[in-house]
DNA sequence: TCGGCCATGTAATATGTTACATGATTCT
DNA sequence: AGAATCATGTAACATATTACATGGCCGA
């Protein structure tokens, strides 16, 4: 079986510490999923092939009476980690942007809502940036948190959210002034 | 049946003259396909779906013998395609982000590897930033090309896989540095 | 004449989300 | 006591890609 797309989320999640497949799903919603989100129908199934296949290892760990599994990546798991990282072929990169569909379509609009489409497109991304500056908030409020990949890349989306919203803005700047004109 | 992904796809791509399916595969390739794809097991299924609900209407255009059907809107699918655009919701916005999944959990690298992943990342946005220069000299290399929605759009992701390709740039010579102290 | 493109379509497969079922613990 | 959260899991559904089948047209 190879490796799918949440495979090495998982495997991810592991190195630092091990987690309970509740617990991926929690640091998946706080971080990457703004880059590559994973739902509980394809975390937990995998956990499961993974330690099939000898990558990861579950310890239970039950909280009083309710159950709870822990898993930690096996040396196996680590080195998968590891040469995904390295490999050198073309990563994928995919985007389902409707914002840009749209803006891509605008001109079946009026002019005058052809502004405010751009618009609207704009606010979007500044409520997303809202929504990144709450977690980097959340997590890095404190000054004595570290700092390493996770937190560039939650600053990597912070500014590509801004940019775009700046984009918008100024697409909607451009439309508005060629409707006075 | 309520309208789906492809839908609008189909239905924007009409707004200037008729196509084909194969057309509008076209269309999407050269354009919309880096921020909304298409495959030919969407497109040509959802045609027959949009042609019983009336928003499109096929005449038959034969090349020769080589049958082809060309789609034009009704006025009912001109009308869903600017309801759509004009619609006030929070429109999708998803990524699949490999490469910068990859960053997310680089500190299982040593240190010199961290930053050749740097670098490769934004080799491979760079590289996209080629293909898309590529589209723009195709299509907009001829002056009097018109400059519309499509044109900005274009715009709009160079300039955004530019920014990619110069922050993993600036990461891997900070993370460089951090090698040399 | 042959390769590449125009053109339509579908079946098999892969992928991923949502909703639900179940139950314990912790906080207010 | 009740709500929120911790915790695991699956079935049904929705979505999308790939590969294939078929065949005509056009230019080198």
């Amino acid at each position: 079986m190879k490796p799918t797309a949440t495979t090495h989320v998982i495997l991810g999640a592991l190195q630092w510490r091990p987690r309970s497949g509740y617990d991926i799903k929690q640091l998946v919603d706080r971080s990457t999923r703004f880059f590559w989100a994973a739902s509980y129908g394809q975390i937990y199934p995998e956990l499961g092939r993974l330690e099939r296949e000898g990558l990861i290892e579950g310890v239970d760990h039950p909280t009083g009476r309710r159950r709870r599994r822990l898993w930690q990546l096996t040396p196996a798991g680590r080195e998968e980690l590891v040469s995904w990282l390295a490999r050198d072929e073309e990563p994928l990169y995919e985007t389902r942007d409707e914002g840009l569909l749209k803006f891509f379509f605008a001109n079946a609009l009026p002019a005058d809502e052809q502004v405010a489409l751009a618009r609207r497109i704009g606010d979007h991304h500044a409520r997303i940036v809202a929504r990144l500056e709450r977690i980097e908030a959340d997590v890095y409020g404190d000054p004595a948190a570290e700092r390493g990949f996770p937190y560039e890349s939650l600053q990597h989306r912070l500014e590509l959210h801004r940019w775009m919203a700046r984009w918008y803005d100024e697409a909607a700047q451009r439309l508005a002034a060629g409707l006075g004109a």
